[in-house]
DNA sequence: TCAACTTTGTGCATGGCTTCACAAACGTCT
DNA sequence: AGACGTTTGTGAAGCCATGCACAAAGTTGA
């Protein structure tokens, strides 16, 4: 017998990044009462191929059944033992104007695998506000509470900057792990994670297609640039 | 001689993803007052290595000096015209919640190259309320105004539930770009694009690589499974 | 029990992206 | 004017991810 292929082997970057997506998507079958998915009809719902699905799924081992598919409840158990959902990451938000707001409010949050233990912000017109439970405090004290209850993700929502100097606080504090919703790009010591969600980038993507589309629909810009 | 080449060679998707951060450091470079940069100097900043960012601005053509490096203010220039931010993209956010207000007023939505036109909510409690200026309207009223004043991107903030019907309708209404804060796939017909933005999606990543560390720094759990 | 059918897991080929390494091109200094 | 040092732009190689196609493995029905 083997170890669990999950803990053991490499998993590629490409595939952990479309895992959450298969569970979301297995957690919604399950509530509507389905007990059992072909690849076929999971990558359709997800919409990819269902042989990167199959590929995607064999890294973790092979919890499937050939003739018959997929049993939603064990693939959904087991993908999240895979990203490490089966205990809860407590999480620490930092800078709570609106959009720190708004995260900490967002349904996603709550959902199982994530629990907010902490927010932060140097405003004093925040000072001691209290949103979903948890009172808002001056980022000093968050050095303090990590040693009694560690953080295992800290949010960065601030402007950008007072994104580095955060990071820097984060990071020394020892939090390893970190998502950043500042446009900036932060530098941090090896073994430490960043993830950036940025909001102008998406729209500057999506400007980039828009205008391919434009031009590709009967603009003349091209023919006028050429002689 | 040849037309621009941004708008006759194809750019490769991972290009374009990296234009806007190349962007927003030369902004910050220029404001600096930064004449002159090096593709190494400047790929330090970004995160990138100096090989990559050249072969990406070759993409757009030849915009650099042998022996000197790049004219920041020029550089800045080009990727603006390659991602079609010479011009204001007119946006409009569906949701108004939490998130929709921080979107709204998210400063990196007022910089150059995009504009807030509407604003959608069908919520009666958030009615003819005012964010940036913009008046809070039923969806509804979405397609007159379209035919008025046109709207190149829909941003979705709404719930999941919610999300592909008010795609639906963007898209219904001759909307062809969309951004999705919901956390949900959205079906569309060819033609459209649709970019995703979730954050348990990058919350679950983190979780995954936190996982594999402390895994790696000790913990037994692959020498118990093992026998 | 056995044949027919379904679906998984995976070797292999294909394509795209990244990295290397270097010739070509430019400025500078003598 | 010419030699030298610097930096770009790009062919070529290597790497990773995706998609194909099929054998293996299971179920169903007779």
């Amino acid at each position: 017998m083997s170890a669990d292929p999950a803990l053991r082997r490499e998993i590629p970057d490409a595939t952990v990044a479309r895992l959450p997506e298969y569970l979301r998507t297995l957690s919604r079958l399950a509530e509507d009462g389905v007990l059992s998915v072909s690849s076929e009809e999971l990558a359709a719902e997800v919409g990819v191929r269902s042989a990167q699905l199959r590929k995607d799924l064999s890294h973790l081992g092979s919890y499937g059944v050939r003739g018959v598919g997929y049993d939603v409840e064990t693939l959904a158990l087991e993908i999240s033992r895979a990203l490490g959902l089966t205990e809860d990451w407590p999480v620490a938000i930092v800078g709570m104007g609106n959009l720190g707001h708004a995260l900490a409010s967002y349904s996603g949050f709550v959902t199982k695998g994530f629990r907010i233990v902490g927010l932060y912000d140097d405003d004093p017109a925040l000072a001691d506000e209290r949103v979903v439970g948890v009172r808002i405090r001056p980022l000093r004290e968050l050095v303090d509470h990590h040693q009694v209850d560690p953080i295992a993700i800290g949010v960065i929502a601030t402007p950008a900057p007072a994104a580095q100097a955060v990071c820097d606080a984060l990071v020394g504090a020892g939090i390893s792990s970190i998502l950043n919703f500042a446009p900036a790009v932060l530098s941090v010591p090896d073994g430490v994670d960043v993830r950036r969600v940025d909001l102008s980038t998406e729209l500057q993507i999506l400007a980039f297609h828009a205008q391919r589309k434009s031009l590709a629909a009967g603009d003349l810009r091209t023919a006028v640039v050429a002689p």
